[in-house]
DNA sequence: TAATATTGTCTCAATCTGAGACAATATTAA
DNA sequence: TTAATATTGTCTCAGATTGAGACAATATTA
């Protein structure tokens, strides 16, 4: 086993989402002297399920445990094989080859989509990497390999599913307000929606739960606060 | 390089939907002399994009080109990690374990489903089956492994796909009525649909084509013929 | 020529959707 | 205290969409 206890060839990718300031962001990682952007990702030991090694590296990065997280594509072009690129990365941290040179193999990168609540995070780089920050969707630095377009492809998934699911409830704290919710799907879909549509049809699907009024001090009527009926009472 | 070319821990597997009889059947393959089915899988070669593998091995199994192609899921749990089940095949087959130990190693499955005219189709079994044959979705054999889970996942995955695109058109021959397509839906969907409002939606998209009518010496009214107006004229 | 099965389309009510209207606040300014 | 202002919750209403049946128009057989 020279691969430190890691299968050969396979990678995980994430797409971490959050939302702050009306806009939709995603954690980016920049290693160490080089000027190169990617995804948080990580490896899968001989050992462990697939979705445990994203939850496990999920932890790592935020800190956070119990995350939405949906599987979305195994990227496996041999386009994305630049083990250049690795070796970079490798040389700028003073570390050898010596028994690191299964990370200059072909990798196919299976990629995940993670919605959290954005002020619970502590960004956390790992060994390899000097900062770990969130950027806005408009505000991309270029990444590295095919990022660009996982990153692509996450939100294209997370649109289509939005119609479905009820999942921007996933990118709030506890309780919100129903502006907040309607900002969120807003950002998600790139397009406004009207006030009054967006709520009654929110509230026909019968899944969240009313409580008192929100005073943000603002000069006008007070909002009430909601949360999804899924988690507490 | 002691795994014939192939990447290892990584494998495809292949959900190929046809339609016959009104129902929706799917290639299984039956391992000699064991009486073990599976879907149809296969490995990825060294410099060969993933997706290239799984047309050659669709190529293979159906003789057919160009065919409708979709990944939906990469399967990884340990759940799926039997390598008594692969030992039983090769041992079937009487082939030693001589430089096929990888095969008995952990895999992780990219799965994807294929959509096919049943009609083109002829099933070729490879080196290690004695038969790959349809099954309709309801008499299916036990599958090995998590077989049955990817078969059920796919299903879910076409259905979902269905609102969307019109992917059913490309389970039926270039030319077919609109009885056909619906007997489609209905077979995918699970349920009978309305003939009236089925028609009114599909010709609403606008992406068929009517041709003469197809006089089939029913003693009824001959319906048109249409074609996929993204194929030929 | 009549009978039968099926097709293509229409109609109509029920439902859903998009957009604005309006009263009900919570706060600030006068 | 009262008026002004911004925002909220809900309602209304027209237009679009959907579900279900109705009906005339065939191909073929009796």
């Amino acid at each position: 086993m020279d691969s430190k206890g890691y299968l050969k060839h396979i990678a995980y990718d994430s797409v971490i989402f959050g939302f702050s300031g009306e806009k939709l962001k995603i954690l980016i990682m920049k290693y160490h002297n080089t000027g190169l952007f990617a995804l948080p990702g990580g490896f899968v030991k001989h050992d462990e399920d697939l979705n445990d090694a994203v939850r496990r590296g999920l932890k790592e990065r935020t800190g956070l445990d119990n995350i939405y997280l949906e599987q979305f594509y195994a990227f496996g072009s041999m386009a994305r094989y630049k083990p250049e690129v690795m070796e970079a990365i490798m040389k700028a941290n003073n570390q050898t080859l010596d028994g690191y040179s299964w990370l200059l193999d072909r990798f196919i990168s299976v990629a995940y989509y993670a919605l959290i609540n954005y002020e619970d995070v502590v960004p956390t780089p790992d060994a390899l990497s000097d900062s770990c920050d969130w950027y806005a969707l408009d505000e991309l630095p270029n990444l590295i390999l095919d990022h660009s377009i996982i990153v692509t492809k996450a939100l294209q998934t997370l649109r289509d599913n939005l119609e479905r699911k009820l999942v921007g409830i996933n990118l709030l704290p506890t309780l919100f307000t129903m502006k907040e919710l309607k900002q969120v799907y807003e950002a998600i879909l790139g397009e406004k929606l009207h006030r009054g549509t967006f709520q009654r049809k929110v509230l026909s699907m019968g899944i969240l739960k009313r409580h008192e009024k929100h005073f943000s001090g603002a000069a006008n009527k007070a909002p009430f606060l909601y949360s999804f009926a899924g988690s507490l009472c």
